[in-house]
DNA sequence: AAAAAAAGGTTTTAAATTAAAACTTATATA
DNA sequence: TATATAAGTTTTAATTTAAAACCTTTTTTT
């Protein structure tokens, strides 16, 4: 894999491509928001390969994802636990979860998200504005921010004008 | 990757994990909204090899993402463009980028998304309740719904006890 | 105190995936 | 008719992932 192209310096999406495009990251996430902590519990429930594990593990933390942390109590745990940035990423999750329920699991009730106070299902993820009121599809569109390099600029004029 | 465990068979998130576990269909799915549709544009625009192309743009046909488009009016050219399914992605691609953009790109302006009405930007996707009030991340829980077989809610059983 | 078990890794080798470049087929243009 | 263009496929090499065994440290059991 090797991309060439204008947005691998800075693009946002790249990056998270370099971050999620695995198999197992997305995964893992669930897990960690499951409430699974330790290297081998993440092992027994997904299956992975210790080998794997261990790198993505690694590069979670580099990322600042997961925070590592040795347990006081027992010398010999480990627990890694979603950092604030981890936690973040709740939005990127329910949407996810959404989507594929509705898209891919023809809307099978099979896994849901609840506020625990109210016991309500949480709605559907939309795109609205600053008022909250829900923005159509098409009216939404991609731009290039100030802090965008020439080449992503020059991608984008050459989107708008095609 | 030969994931043993319970999700496989109908946890939304393995079945996206499917989709989009790999370097490259996020960033087919961003050019896609950015408004590309051959071939050739992919890969010149991501540096994609073509047959990994290849692949992966009859994976997303077959998953209904993309729309495969012979041209009318000119029979070499066949357009790739996103169905309903792919147009549902955009809240994920949007929560996604600006994750991205405040923790992976230090909050750089690289992309930015805005209604084409308005002008304004997008703000900030959050989980709310049905009236639209944001929702605290704690607040927030993953549960087995009706329709996940049963090692699926022995998994969540296990979780919410643990 | 010694032996066994538990936890978190690493190493090694085989299998599968991805990359790069050249090649093919069909249609359109000069 | 000859050349160019578009969308793929094929082939071979390089990289990544999987599976299983191994290692090191710390805790528990006898």
């Amino acid at each position: 894999m090797d991309k060439i192209n204008a947005f691998d310096t800075n693009c946002p999406m790249a990056r998270v491509t370099e971050f999620l495009g695995d198999g197992w990251t997305l995964l893992l996430l669930r897990e960690a928001f499951i409430g699974t902590r330790r290297f081998n519990d993440f092992e027994r429930e997904l299956g992975i390969a210790r080998n794997i594990l261990s790198v993505r593990l690694k590069k979670l933390v580099d990322l600042g994802v997961f925070v590592r942390e040795p347990s006081s109590q027992d010398g010999r745990v480990v627990e890694y636990r979603l950092s604030e940035a981890g936690l973040a990423l709740l939005p990127v999750l329910i949407s996810l979860s959404q989507w594929s329920t509705k898209w891919l699991c023809s809307g099978d009730d099979v896994v849901r998200f609840v506020d625990k106070e109210s016991g309500e299902e949480i709605p559907t993820m939309r795109v609205t504005d600053r008022q909250g009121r829900p923005i159509d599809r098409h009216r939404i569109r991609m731009v290039a921010g100030e802090r965008a390099d020439n080449t992503i600029k020059a991608r984008y004029a050459r989107a708008a004008s095609g």
